[in-house]
DNA sequence: AACCTGTACAACCGCTATTCT
DNA sequence: AAGAATAGCGGTTGTACAGGT
């Protein structure tokens, strides 16, 4: 069945499992092939049986993250924009290396590729930045690409974030500052965006994810400084071409079953839209979350 | 042309959380 | 309730490739 000599590269490698040995390494285009095409007529199940029933010789491990960070129809690849930089650091700066939270907000990008991105390109620019400014400057220092800006977040307070469900419209991405302050209880050391993100169902990874939010449905004016990047309007109409391109070519990708359930709403300017949570944060209301939006001028999101 | 170096990114590994039996 | 299986996450490594010498 399996023949060494058809490796497609000398970077493969194989592991032993039993009967027969799995294959690690680059995918080659026809096991991408055979993944896709088993996803798109059977879905997503148990991965270990994706596997087998694929006719790969990869474990089901390493089958989920070539489809999930590669294969995935809804996959937005190539450059990122501004928009989408800008949104990343500022994610960031809250969230810390949570990259599949941060990924939740960038429709079409993994964690992975998000993670790559920042270690590669934005930590280096950051670091640039530092070294181009006075130490006094206090949003160019190093530390504060990182856990010091995030330290320092939720020293401050708390803050949510949430989907106005009761809009249509692309800017329908706000943020929440939450004066409660849940430092009181003295559990939760650790902040809580992913809690309130998780509870909203903005959290919970990539399906169900996708129509959440344009990267440039809304601008974010960094808090940190980043050297070239553009500065970053509030027009959603300002989506790159190519983007919106890739987005409308993304329109008719739907696949379902149990566990999946990939459906991009879009309005007809290449817009997502958002629907059907339950927009709960625990026990509050988003109408009392609301009153409070307005008292964190921290937060560079907008708050209609 | 050959080698070296840096960069981007794909993939793996180890761990934790969750679900199933 | 406990253990096994599975899913998911973040850190790290490995590879391909481009550019410089």
């Amino acid at each position: 069945m399996w023949n060494p000599d058809d490796l497609p590269g000398k970077n493969i490698s194989h592991v032993s499992n039993g009967n027969y040995r799995l294959r690690k390494g680059l995918w080659s285009p026809e096991e991408d092939e055979k993944l896709m095409k088993y996803m798109l007529s059977n879905g997503q199940g148990c991965w270990s049986e994706v596997a087998r029933n694929a006719g790969l010789q990869r474990c089901g491990k390493s089958c989920r993250l070539r489809w999930i960070n590669y294969l995935r129809p809804d996959l937005k690849r190539g450059a990122f924009s501004p928009q989408e930089e800008e949104l990343i650091i500022h994610l960031h700066s809250i969230l810390g290396n949570r990259w599949s939270q941060i990924a939740a907000h960038l429709p079409g990008r993994t964690d992975n590729e998000i993670k790559n991105f920042w270690n590669s390109t934005i930590k280096k620019r950051l670091k640039n930045s530092s070294s181009t400014h006075s130490p006094n400057n206090s949003d160019s220092s190093e530390p504060r690409d990182a856990m010091e800006g995030f330290i320092s977040m939720h020293e401050h307070d708390t803050m949510c974030m949430y989907m106005d469900s009761s809009s249509s419209s692309p800017s329908s991405m706000q943020a929440m500052a939450i004066s409660n302050r849940f430092g009181s209880s003295g559990a939760a050391g650790y902040f809580n965006v992913s809690t309130c993100l998780t509870q909203v169902g903005m959290g919970d990874g990539f399906y169900g994810d996708h129509g959440v939010l344009g990267a440039g449905d809304f601008g974010v004016e960094g808090e940190l400084f980043v050297p070239p990047l553009e500065s970053i309007s509030i027009d959603e109409n300002a989506t790159s071409d190519k983007t919106m391109e890739e987005n409308t070519n993304n329109k008719n990708n739907t696949i379902n079953n149990n566990n999946y359930k990939l459906e991009n709403n879009m309005d007809g300017v290449g817009n997502y839209n958002w629907e059907g949570e339950n927009l709960r944060m625990g026990e509050w209301e988003l109408g009392d979350l609301m009153e409070d939006a307005s008292s964190f001028p921290f937060l560079d999101f907008q708050v209609e």
